[in-house]
DNA sequence: GTGCCCTGTTGATCTGTGTCAAAGCAGGCC
DNA sequence: GGCCTGCTTTGACACAGATCAACAGGGCAC
Protein backbone atom coordinates (compact mmCIF):
# COMPACT_ATOMS: atom_id res chain seq x y z
CA UNK A 1 0.00 0.00 0.00
CA UNK A 2 2.35 2.91 1.00
CA UNK A 3 5.30 3.41 -1.02
CA UNK A 4 9.07 2.05 1.11
CA UNK A 5 10.42 4.76 3.06
CA UNK A 6 13.26 5.06 0.66
CA UNK A 7 11.67 6.08 -2.40
CA UNK A 8 8.49 7.74 -0.98
CA UNK A 9 8.43 11.36 -2.37
CA UNK A 10 8.14 13.95 0.22
CA UNK A 11 6.37 17.29 1.09
CA UNK A 12 9.57 19.37 -0.04
CA UNK A 13 9.27 18.12 -3.79
CA UNK A 14 5.23 18.43 -4.12
CA UNK A 15 5.57 19.49 -7.56
CA UNK A 16 4.16 22.69 -7.49
CA UNK A 17 5.10 24.25 -5.11
CA UNK A 18 3.24 27.51 -4.89
CA UNK A 19 -0.07 25.95 -4.91
CA UNK A 20 1.02 23.29 -1.65
CA UNK A 21 0.06 22.78 1.66
CA UNK A 22 3.28 23.52 3.09
CA UNK A 23 4.55 26.49 0.44
CA UNK A 24 5.25 28.87 2.96
CA UNK A 25 6.58 26.09 5.48
CA UNK A 26 10.44 26.68 7.24
CA UNK A 27 12.15 23.72 7.79
CA UNK A 28 11.38 22.93 11.38
CA UNK A 29 7.56 23.06 10.18
CA UNK A 30 7.96 20.49 7.41
CA UNK A 31 10.00 18.16 9.92
CA UNK A 32 6.87 18.39 12.02
CA UNK A 33 4.67 17.59 8.93
CA UNK A 34 7.11 14.76 8.12
CA UNK A 35 6.75 13.38 11.26
CA UNK A 36 2.48 12.95 11.20
CA UNK A 37 2.77 12.35 7.11
CA UNK A 38 2.48 9.13 5.52
CA UNK A 39 1.65 7.85 1.77
CA UNK A 40 -0.85 5.61 -0.12
CA UNK A 41 -0.98 4.89 -3.68
CA UNK A 42 -4.18 4.06 -5.95
CA UNK A 43 -4.91 2.14 -8.86
CA UNK A 44 -6.75 4.20 -11.95
CA UNK A 45 -10.35 3.38 -11.22
CA UNK A 46 -10.39 2.98 -7.61
CA UNK A 47 -12.82 4.49 -5.11
CA UNK A 48 -10.45 6.02 -2.14
CA UNK A 49 -13.45 7.10 -0.47
CA UNK A 50 -17.79 7.20 -0.77
CA UNK A 51 -19.87 10.07 0.25
CA UNK A 52 -20.72 9.52 3.87
CA UNK A 53 -17.21 8.12 4.83
CA UNK A 54 -15.60 8.99 8.35
CA UNK A 55 -13.54 11.76 7.20
CA UNK A 56 -9.92 10.41 9.73
CA UNK A 57 -7.28 11.52 7.28
CA UNK A 58 -6.94 14.54 5.08
CA UNK A 59 -4.36 14.31 2.52
CA UNK A 60 -2.63 15.92 -0.25
CA UNK A 61 -2.22 14.63 -3.48
CA UNK A 62 1.44 14.20 -4.77
CA UNK A 63 1.44 12.75 -7.93
CA UNK A 64 -2.02 11.65 -10.43
CA UNK A 65 -5.35 12.71 -10.96
CA UNK A 66 -8.42 12.09 -8.96
CA UNK A 67 -12.22 13.19 -8.91
CA UNK A 68 -14.68 14.41 -6.86
CA UNK A 69 -17.84 13.80 -7.56
CA UNK A 70 -21.90 14.14 -5.89
CA UNK A 71 -24.67 12.13 -7.38
CA UNK A 72 -28.38 11.75 -7.25
CA UNK A 73 -30.36 8.15 -5.96
CA UNK A 74 -31.53 7.69 -9.82
CA UNK A 75 -27.74 7.42 -10.99
CA UNK A 76 -27.13 10.57 -12.24
CA UNK A 77 -23.64 12.20 -11.43
CA UNK A 78 -21.77 15.41 -11.73
CA UNK A 79 -17.88 15.64 -11.24
CA UNK A 80 -17.69 18.67 -8.46
CA UNK A 81 -13.81 18.64 -8.55
CA UNK A 82 -10.84 17.67 -10.09
CA UNK A 83 -7.98 16.89 -7.93
CA UNK A 84 -4.27 17.12 -9.42
CA UNK A 85 -0.55 17.19 -7.88
CA UNK A 86 -0.93 19.67 -4.76
CA UNK A 87 -4.29 19.54 -4.44
CA UNK A 88 -5.62 18.79 -0.92
CA UNK A 89 -8.63 16.64 0.20
CA UNK A 90 -10.23 16.88 3.26
CA UNK A 91 -11.52 19.57 5.55
CA UNK A 92 -10.27 19.73 9.62
CA UNK A 93 -13.51 20.58 11.84
CA UNK A 94 -15.66 18.27 9.36
CA UNK A 95 -16.00 14.42 10.54
CA UNK A 96 -17.67 13.18 7.18
CA UNK A 97 -16.84 13.22 3.74
CA UNK A 98 -19.41 14.52 1.03
CA UNK A 99 -18.19 13.16 -1.95
CA UNK A 100 -17.28 10.72 -3.92
CA UNK A 101 -13.66 10.48 -4.38
CA UNK A 102 -11.76 8.21 -7.15
CA UNK A 103 -8.54 7.89 -9.01
CA UNK A 104 -8.52 8.43 -12.33
CA UNK A 105 -5.26 7.08 -12.66
CA UNK A 106 -2.55 6.09 -10.81
CA UNK A 107 -2.49 8.13 -7.77
CA UNK A 108 -0.15 8.83 -4.89
CA UNK A 109 -1.65 10.79 -1.87
CA UNK A 110 0.28 12.47 1.10
CA UNK A 111 -1.78 11.70 4.00
CA UNK A 112 -2.13 12.72 7.80
CA UNK A 113 -4.71 11.54 10.17
CA UNK A 114 -7.25 14.23 10.62
CA UNK A 115 -6.39 14.74 14.97
CA UNK A 116 -2.39 15.40 15.22
CA UNK A 117 -3.08 17.66 11.79
CA UNK A 118 -5.72 19.51 13.36
CA UNK A 119 -2.88 19.90 16.50
CA UNK A 120 -0.45 21.01 13.59
CA UNK A 121 -3.00 23.71 12.60
CA UNK A 122 -3.05 25.38 15.81
CA UNK A 123 0.59 25.40 16.32
CA UNK A 124 1.56 26.50 12.46
CA UNK A 125 -0.95 29.46 12.14
CA UNK A 126 0.25 30.01 8.49
CA UNK A 127 -0.59 26.57 7.51
CA UNK A 128 -4.49 27.31 8.91
CA UNK A 129 -3.74 30.84 6.58
CA UNK A 130 -2.93 28.26 3.49
CA UNK A 131 -5.64 26.35 4.09
CA UNK A 132 -7.92 29.50 3.95
CA UNK A 133 -6.27 30.16 0.58
CA UNK A 134 -6.39 27.14 -0.64
CA UNK A 135 -10.12 26.90 0.23
CA UNK A 136 -11.27 29.97 -1.51
CA UNK A 137 -9.31 29.25 -4.68
CA UNK A 138 -11.19 26.16 -4.68
CA UNK A 139 -14.43 28.69 -4.78
CA UNK A 140 -13.34 30.96 -7.08
CA UNK A 141 -12.93 27.13 -9.40
CA UNK A 142 -16.06 25.99 -8.23
CA UNK A 143 -17.85 29.13 -9.36
CA UNK A 144 -16.45 29.64 -11.81
CA UNK A 145 -17.48 26.30 -13.19
CA UNK A 146 -20.96 26.98 -12.42
CA UNK A 147 -20.55 29.77 -14.96
CA UNK A 148 -20.00 26.98 -17.83
CA UNK A 149 -22.39 24.56 -16.47
CA UNK A 150 -25.13 26.91 -15.79
CA UNK A 151 -24.38 29.26 -19.13
CA UNK A 152 -22.25 27.64 -22.25
CA UNK A 153 -22.83 25.63 -24.94
CA UNK A 154 -21.68 22.06 -25.68
CA UNK A 155 -18.61 23.36 -28.10
CA UNK A 156 -17.46 26.12 -25.33
CA UNK A 157 -18.27 23.89 -22.31
CA UNK A 158 -14.99 21.79 -24.50
CA UNK A 159 -12.81 24.60 -25.32
CA UNK A 160 -13.42 25.19 -21.76
CA UNK A 161 -11.90 21.90 -20.52
CA UNK A 162 -9.18 22.02 -23.30
CA UNK A 163 -8.20 25.64 -22.17
CA UNK A 164 -8.08 24.37 -18.64
CA UNK A 165 -6.02 21.80 -19.34
CA UNK A 166 -3.70 23.34 -21.23
CA UNK A 167 -3.13 25.77 -18.41
CA UNK A 168 -2.62 22.99 -15.75
CA UNK A 169 -0.01 21.42 -18.04
CA UNK A 170 1.71 23.63 -20.17
CA UNK A 171 4.44 25.63 -19.38
CA UNK A 172 3.13 29.17 -18.87
CA UNK A 173 5.81 31.02 -20.56
CA UNK A 174 6.46 28.78 -23.23
CA UNK A 175 3.89 27.85 -25.98
CA UNK A 176 3.23 31.41 -27.68
CA UNK A 177 -0.01 32.09 -29.01
CA UNK A 178 0.05 30.84 -32.85
CA UNK A 179 2.10 27.79 -32.13
CA UNK A 180 0.81 24.17 -32.31
CA UNK A 181 0.19 22.73 -29.04
CA UNK A 182 0.14 19.46 -28.20
CA UNK A 183 -1.72 18.60 -25.46
CA UNK A 184 -2.42 15.30 -23.56
CA UNK A 185 -5.48 14.68 -22.02
CA UNK A 186 -5.50 12.36 -18.62
CA UNK A 187 -9.10 12.13 -18.46
CA UNK A 188 -11.49 9.83 -20.80
CA UNK A 189 -14.79 10.98 -23.13
CA UNK A 190 -16.83 9.57 -19.95
CA UNK A 191 -14.90 11.92 -17.51
CA UNK A 192 -14.98 14.81 -19.09
CA UNK A 193 -18.79 14.03 -19.96
CA UNK A 194 -19.44 14.47 -16.19
CA UNK A 195 -16.85 16.92 -15.77
CA UNK A 196 -18.82 19.10 -18.23
CA UNK A 197 -22.44 18.29 -17.38
CA UNK A 198 -22.86 16.53 -20.91
CA UNK A 199 -23.39 13.09 -22.20
CA UNK A 200 -20.34 10.95 -23.50
CA UNK A 201 -22.04 11.07 -27.40
CA UNK A 202 -22.59 14.60 -27.26
CA UNK A 203 -18.61 14.83 -26.13
CA UNK A 204 -17.61 13.07 -28.67
CA UNK A 205 -19.17 14.32 -31.05
CA UNK A 206 -18.19 18.00 -30.39
CA UNK A 207 -14.68 16.98 -30.48
CA UNK A 208 -15.20 15.74 -34.58
CA UNK A 209 -16.87 19.45 -34.90
CA UNK A 210 -14.18 21.01 -33.50
CA UNK A 211 -11.59 18.66 -35.54
CA UNK A 212 -13.70 19.00 -38.78
CA UNK A 213 -13.72 22.70 -38.12
CA UNK A 214 -9.96 22.71 -38.04
CA UNK A 215 -9.72 24.17 -34.59
CA UNK A 216 -8.29 21.37 -33.05
CA UNK A 217 -6.48 18.33 -34.53
CA UNK A 218 -6.84 14.80 -32.84
CA UNK A 219 -3.77 11.99 -32.54
CA UNK A 220 -5.55 9.00 -31.33
CA UNK A 221 -8.52 10.07 -28.80
CA UNK A 222 -6.46 11.19 -26.01
CA UNK A 223 -4.19 13.67 -27.82
CA UNK A 224 -5.62 16.72 -28.96
CA UNK A 225 -3.28 19.24 -31.27
CA UNK A 226 -4.14 22.81 -30.77
CA UNK A 227 -2.98 25.05 -33.80
CA UNK A 228 -3.88 28.29 -32.10
CA UNK A 229 -5.19 28.82 -28.67
CA UNK A 230 -6.26 32.33 -29.68
CA UNK A 231 -9.11 30.03 -31.89
CA UNK A 232 -10.00 27.94 -28.38
CA UNK A 233 -10.24 31.26 -26.52
CA UNK A 234 -12.90 32.53 -28.98
CA UNK A 235 -14.85 29.59 -28.79
CA UNK A 236 -14.77 28.81 -24.88
CA UNK A 237 -16.19 32.35 -23.83
CA UNK A 238 -13.00 32.33 -21.77
CA UNK A 239 -11.42 36.23 -21.03
CA UNK A 240 -8.30 34.45 -20.39
CA UNK A 241 -7.69 36.66 -16.83
CA UNK A 242 -5.85 33.23 -15.96
CA UNK A 243 -8.22 33.30 -12.80
CA UNK A 244 -8.03 30.18 -10.84
CA UNK A 245 -9.48 27.19 -12.69
CA UNK A 246 -9.71 24.08 -10.40
CA UNK B 1 -24.86 56.24 4.19
CA UNK B 2 -24.10 54.64 7.63
CA UNK B 3 -26.41 53.90 11.00
CA UNK B 4 -26.07 56.18 13.22
CA UNK B 5 -24.28 54.50 16.66
CA UNK B 6 -27.73 54.57 18.54
CA UNK B 7 -29.15 52.48 16.27
CA UNK B 8 -26.24 50.44 14.72
CA UNK B 9 -26.57 46.97 14.66
CA UNK B 10 -23.23 45.21 16.68
CA UNK B 11 -21.39 41.85 15.84
CA UNK B 12 -23.06 40.76 18.80
CA UNK B 13 -26.34 40.35 17.39
CA UNK B 14 -25.83 38.77 14.27
CA UNK B 15 -29.01 37.06 12.98
CA UNK B 16 -27.59 33.58 12.59
CA UNK B 17 -25.10 33.10 15.53
CA UNK B 18 -23.66 30.07 14.54
CA UNK B 19 -22.95 30.83 11.21
CA UNK B 20 -20.97 34.19 12.08
CA UNK B 21 -17.59 35.29 11.99
CA UNK B 22 -17.72 36.17 15.03
CA UNK B 23 -19.69 32.89 16.82
CA UNK B 24 -16.83 32.16 19.03
CA UNK B 25 -15.39 35.63 20.00
CA UNK B 26 -15.25 36.42 23.53
CA UNK B 27 -16.18 40.01 24.74
CA UNK B 28 -12.63 41.43 24.38
CA UNK B 29 -12.28 39.98 21.14
CA UNK B 30 -15.73 41.03 19.83
CA UNK B 31 -14.89 44.66 21.25
CA UNK B 32 -11.30 44.65 18.86
CA UNK B 33 -13.79 43.89 15.71
CA UNK B 34 -15.69 46.49 17.15
CA UNK B 35 -13.01 49.39 17.05
CA UNK B 36 -12.66 48.43 13.77
CA UNK B 37 -15.85 47.99 12.01
CA UNK B 38 -18.34 49.97 10.20
CA UNK B 39 -21.85 50.15 8.62
CA UNK B 40 -23.33 50.33 4.84
CA UNK B 41 -26.64 50.16 3.83
CA UNK B 42 -27.90 49.71 0.10
CA UNK B 43 -31.45 49.61 -2.25
CA UNK B 44 -32.70 47.05 -3.59
CA UNK B 45 -31.47 47.30 -6.92
CA UNK B 46 -28.29 48.96 -6.15
CA UNK B 47 -24.43 47.55 -7.19
CA UNK B 48 -21.99 47.32 -4.32
CA UNK B 49 -19.31 46.02 -6.47
CA UNK B 50 -18.22 44.90 -10.07
CA UNK B 51 -15.64 42.54 -11.16
CA UNK B 52 -12.28 43.78 -10.87
CA UNK B 53 -12.85 46.80 -8.58
CA UNK B 54 -10.31 47.05 -5.77
CA UNK B 55 -11.17 44.91 -2.52
CA UNK B 56 -9.94 47.06 0.34
CA UNK B 57 -13.09 46.11 2.60
CA UNK B 58 -14.52 43.03 3.91
CA UNK B 59 -18.10 42.48 5.12
CA UNK B 60 -20.50 40.54 6.72
CA UNK B 61 -24.30 40.96 5.83
CA UNK B 62 -26.01 42.15 8.84
CA UNK B 63 -29.54 41.86 7.10
CA UNK B 64 -30.68 41.65 3.51
CA UNK B 65 -30.00 39.73 0.54
CA UNK B 66 -27.32 40.02 -2.48
CA UNK B 67 -25.81 38.16 -4.86
CA UNK B 68 -23.03 37.33 -6.51
CA UNK B 69 -22.65 36.64 -10.44
CA UNK B 70 -19.98 35.78 -12.72
CA UNK B 71 -20.73 37.29 -16.52
CA UNK B 72 -19.42 36.54 -20.27
CA UNK B 73 -18.39 39.62 -22.43
CA UNK B 74 -21.98 38.54 -24.70
CA UNK B 75 -24.13 39.36 -21.60
CA UNK B 76 -24.95 36.00 -20.53
CA UNK B 77 -24.54 35.64 -16.76
CA UNK B 78 -24.77 33.36 -13.53
CA UNK B 79 -25.25 33.65 -10.47
CA UNK B 80 -22.66 31.88 -8.37
CA UNK B 81 -23.87 32.75 -4.69
CA UNK B 82 -26.65 33.95 -2.97
CA UNK B 83 -25.63 36.22 0.31
CA UNK B 84 -28.01 35.71 3.50
CA UNK B 85 -27.55 37.46 7.00
CA UNK B 86 -24.66 36.03 8.78
CA UNK B 87 -22.72 35.44 5.07
CA UNK B 88 -19.29 37.09 4.48
CA UNK B 89 -17.92 38.82 1.37
CA UNK B 90 -14.18 39.08 0.60
CA UNK B 91 -11.33 37.47 1.34
CA UNK B 92 -7.85 38.25 3.49
CA UNK B 93 -4.85 38.24 0.77
CA UNK B 94 -6.85 38.55 -2.43
CA UNK B 95 -7.05 42.34 -3.64
CA UNK B 96 -9.54 42.21 -6.52
CA UNK B 97 -13.00 41.04 -6.56
CA UNK B 98 -14.12 38.54 -8.96
CA UNK B 99 -17.62 38.62 -8.87
CA UNK B 100 -20.21 41.48 -9.79
CA UNK B 101 -22.46 41.60 -6.23
CA UNK B 102 -25.65 43.13 -5.78
CA UNK B 103 -28.53 44.11 -3.47
CA UNK B 104 -31.58 42.28 -4.57
CA UNK B 105 -33.21 44.03 -1.31
CA UNK B 106 -32.47 47.11 1.08
CA UNK B 107 -28.98 45.93 2.31
CA UNK B 108 -26.94 46.41 5.66
CA UNK B 109 -23.49 44.95 5.45
CA UNK B 110 -21.11 45.22 8.55
CA UNK B 111 -17.67 46.17 7.05
CA UNK B 112 -13.82 46.31 8.14
CA UNK B 113 -10.95 47.66 6.12
CA UNK B 114 -8.97 44.73 4.84
CA UNK B 115 -5.97 46.03 6.19
CA UNK B 116 -6.80 45.92 10.16
CA UNK B 117 -9.07 42.84 9.40
CA UNK B 118 -6.12 40.98 8.41
CA UNK B 119 -3.77 42.44 11.60
CA UNK B 120 -7.27 41.28 13.69
CA UNK B 121 -6.56 37.99 11.84
CA UNK B 122 -3.09 36.58 13.02
CA UNK B 123 -4.18 38.38 16.44
CA UNK B 124 -7.16 36.38 17.18
CA UNK B 125 -6.27 32.79 15.74
CA UNK B 126 -9.67 31.05 15.90
CA UNK B 127 -11.64 33.79 13.89
CA UNK B 128 -9.02 32.51 10.87
CA UNK B 129 -10.32 28.93 12.03
CA UNK B 130 -14.20 30.47 11.65
CA UNK B 131 -13.10 31.82 8.09
CA UNK B 132 -11.66 28.78 7.24
CA UNK B 133 -15.16 26.82 8.17
CA UNK B 134 -17.02 29.41 6.51
CA UNK B 135 -15.24 29.39 3.45
CA UNK B 136 -15.34 25.32 3.20
CA UNK B 137 -19.32 25.55 3.94
CA UNK B 138 -19.28 27.72 0.85
CA UNK B 139 -17.77 25.14 -0.99
CA UNK B 140 -20.10 22.74 0.08
CA UNK B 141 -22.51 25.04 -1.00
CA UNK B 142 -21.12 25.77 -4.59
CA UNK B 143 -20.65 21.84 -5.12
CA UNK B 144 -24.16 20.75 -4.19
CA UNK B 145 -24.71 24.06 -6.69
CA UNK B 146 -22.91 22.76 -9.73
CA UNK B 147 -25.10 19.34 -9.61
CA UNK B 148 -28.22 20.83 -9.57
CA UNK B 149 -26.76 23.01 -12.70
CA UNK B 150 -25.05 20.29 -14.72
CA UNK B 151 -27.92 17.26 -13.72
CA UNK B 152 -31.42 18.72 -12.67
CA UNK B 153 -34.72 19.14 -15.04
CA UNK B 154 -35.68 22.65 -15.35
CA UNK B 155 -38.75 21.70 -12.46
CA UNK B 156 -35.96 19.48 -10.26
CA UNK B 157 -34.38 23.05 -10.07
CA UNK B 158 -37.59 24.68 -9.24
CA UNK B 159 -37.97 22.43 -6.56
CA UNK B 160 -34.50 22.55 -5.34
CA UNK B 161 -34.49 26.28 -5.11
CA UNK B 162 -37.87 26.33 -2.82
CA UNK B 163 -36.50 23.54 -0.80
CA UNK B 164 -33.07 25.69 -0.27
CA UNK B 165 -35.90 29.15 0.66
CA UNK B 166 -37.72 26.71 2.59
CA UNK B 167 -34.54 25.52 5.05
CA UNK B 168 -33.51 29.35 5.33
CA UNK B 169 -36.30 30.82 6.05
CA UNK B 170 -38.60 28.62 8.31
CA UNK B 171 -37.89 27.15 11.68
CA UNK B 172 -36.31 24.05 11.49
CA UNK B 173 -38.01 22.37 13.84
CA UNK B 174 -41.56 23.78 13.28
CA UNK B 175 -43.55 23.13 10.63
CA UNK B 176 -44.05 19.50 10.88
CA UNK B 177 -44.35 17.21 7.25
CA UNK B 178 -47.82 17.17 5.58
CA UNK B 179 -48.44 20.91 6.99
CA UNK B 180 -49.19 23.84 4.58
CA UNK B 181 -46.54 25.98 4.61
CA UNK B 182 -46.30 29.35 3.66
CA UNK B 183 -43.02 30.64 1.86
CA UNK B 184 -42.11 34.27 1.07
CA UNK B 185 -39.94 34.64 -2.06
CA UNK B 186 -36.61 37.09 -1.25
CA UNK B 187 -35.63 37.06 -5.01
CA UNK B 188 -38.12 37.98 -8.60
CA UNK B 189 -38.19 35.40 -11.24
CA UNK B 190 -35.17 36.85 -13.09
CA UNK B 191 -32.97 36.37 -10.38
CA UNK B 192 -34.03 32.96 -9.68
CA UNK B 193 -33.73 31.90 -13.46
CA UNK B 194 -30.13 33.31 -13.15
CA UNK B 195 -29.97 31.42 -10.13
CA UNK B 196 -30.60 28.01 -11.72
CA UNK B 197 -29.60 28.75 -15.38
CA UNK B 198 -32.65 29.50 -16.89
CA UNK B 199 -34.60 31.63 -18.86
CA UNK B 200 -37.16 33.79 -16.88
CA UNK B 201 -40.04 31.96 -19.43
CA UNK B 202 -38.77 28.93 -18.36
CA UNK B 203 -39.06 29.58 -14.67
CA UNK B 204 -42.23 30.98 -15.12
CA UNK B 205 -43.83 27.66 -16.90
CA UNK B 206 -42.44 25.84 -14.19
CA UNK B 207 -44.17 27.33 -11.23
CA UNK B 208 -47.69 27.07 -13.37
CA UNK B 209 -46.95 23.56 -14.27
CA UNK B 210 -46.20 22.78 -10.35
CA UNK B 211 -49.42 24.52 -9.27
CA UNK B 212 -51.74 22.76 -12.11
CA UNK B 213 -50.16 19.36 -10.74
CA UNK B 214 -51.43 20.57 -7.09
CA UNK B 215 -47.82 20.56 -5.83
CA UNK B 216 -48.09 23.88 -4.86
CA UNK B 217 -49.89 26.83 -4.43
CA UNK B 218 -49.18 30.31 -5.28
CA UNK B 219 -50.67 33.75 -3.80
CA UNK B 220 -49.30 36.47 -5.81
CA UNK B 221 -46.14 36.02 -7.17
CA UNK B 222 -44.22 36.17 -4.55
CA UNK B 223 -45.90 33.73 -2.63
CA UNK B 224 -45.68 30.12 -2.45
CA UNK B 225 -47.86 27.82 -0.65
CA UNK B 226 -46.17 24.14 -0.50
CA UNK B 227 -49.55 21.75 0.76
CA UNK B 228 -46.58 18.99 1.36
CA UNK B 229 -42.99 19.54 1.60
CA UNK B 230 -42.40 15.75 0.79
CA UNK B 231 -43.72 16.47 -2.30
CA UNK B 232 -41.20 18.76 -3.18
CA UNK B 233 -38.72 16.42 -2.18
CA UNK B 234 -39.59 13.88 -4.88
CA UNK B 235 -39.69 16.37 -7.36
CA UNK B 236 -35.78 18.23 -6.19
CA UNK B 237 -34.20 14.86 -6.08
CA UNK B 238 -32.82 16.49 -2.35
CA UNK B 239 -32.04 13.49 -0.36
CA UNK B 240 -32.89 15.97 2.57
CA UNK B 241 -29.72 15.23 4.55
CA UNK B 242 -29.55 18.98 5.77
CA UNK B 243 -26.08 19.45 4.46
CA UNK B 244 -24.99 23.06 3.68
CA UNK B 245 -26.82 24.61 0.36
CA UNK B 246 -25.56 27.79 0.73
C1' DG C 1 -6.14 -16.43 -35.48
C1' DT C 2 -11.22 -15.84 -32.78
C1' DG C 3 -13.92 -13.92 -29.32
C1' DC C 4 -14.72 -10.65 -25.79
C1' DC C 5 -14.64 -6.32 -23.42
C1' DC C 6 -14.09 -1.49 -23.21
C1' DT C 7 -14.01 2.92 -25.13
C1' DG C 8 -15.26 5.84 -28.56
C1' DT C 9 -17.86 7.21 -32.87
C1' DT C 10 -21.81 7.92 -35.73
C1' DG C 11 -26.70 7.98 -36.97
C1' DA C 12 -31.79 8.69 -36.28
C1' DT C 13 -35.07 10.50 -33.55
C1' DC C 14 -37.17 12.76 -29.59
C1' DT C 15 -37.78 16.25 -26.22
C1' DG C 16 -36.81 19.93 -22.94
C1' DT C 17 -35.62 24.29 -22.90
C1' DG C 18 -34.40 28.54 -25.36
C1' DT C 19 -36.02 32.20 -28.43
C1' DC C 20 -39.09 35.45 -30.18
C1' DA C 21 -43.31 37.74 -29.76
C1' DA C 22 -47.52 39.31 -27.69
C1' DA C 23 -50.45 40.17 -24.07
C1' DG C 24 -51.82 40.53 -18.98
C1' DC C 25 -51.27 42.80 -14.70
C1' DA C 26 -49.86 45.82 -10.94
C1' DG C 27 -47.90 50.02 -9.26
C1' DG C 28 -46.53 54.73 -9.77
C1' DC C 29 -47.05 59.18 -11.65
C1' DC C 30 -49.13 62.97 -14.02
C1' DG D 1 -58.95 58.47 -15.02
C1' DG D 2 -54.98 57.45 -18.60
C1' DC D 3 -50.48 56.26 -19.51
C1' DC D 4 -46.44 54.75 -18.48
C1' DT D 5 -42.84 51.11 -16.96
C1' DG D 6 -41.42 46.80 -15.15
C1' DC D 7 -42.50 42.18 -14.12
C1' DT D 8 -44.89 38.03 -15.28
C1' DT D 9 -47.41 34.82 -18.03
C1' DT D 10 -48.59 32.48 -22.22
C1' DG D 11 -48.07 30.87 -26.98
C1' DA D 12 -45.73 29.21 -31.25
C1' DC D 13 -41.72 27.58 -32.90
C1' DA D 14 -36.73 26.29 -33.31
C1' DC D 15 -32.92 23.86 -31.98
C1' DA D 16 -29.25 21.97 -28.90
C1' DG D 17 -28.44 18.17 -26.67
C1' DA D 18 -30.38 13.69 -24.76
C1' DT D 19 -31.69 9.14 -25.84
C1' DC D 20 -31.63 4.82 -28.12
C1' DA D 21 -29.22 1.94 -31.14
C1' DA D 22 -25.70 0.21 -34.08
C1' DC D 23 -21.06 -0.11 -35.23
C1' DA D 24 -15.80 0.50 -35.21
C1' DG D 25 -11.32 -0.16 -33.26
C1' DG D 26 -7.86 -1.64 -29.93
C1' DG D 27 -6.20 -4.53 -26.30
C1' DC D 28 -6.06 -8.88 -24.26
C1' DA D 29 -6.87 -13.79 -23.15
C1' DC D 30 -7.06 -17.99 -25.08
Amino acid sequence: MAHSLATAPTCSNCPIRHRALCARCDDDELEDLNRIKFYRTYKAGQTIAMRGDALDVVASVVSGTATLERGIEDGRTQMVGLLLPSDFIGRPGRTTLQYDVTAVSELTLCCFARKPFEALLIQIPHLQERLLEMALDELDAARDWMLLLGRKTAREKIASLLMLMAKRTMNPDGEAMGTTSRLELPISRETMANFLGLTIETVSRQFTGLRKDGVIGLDGNRVVLIPDLQDLLVESGDDGDGGPLI
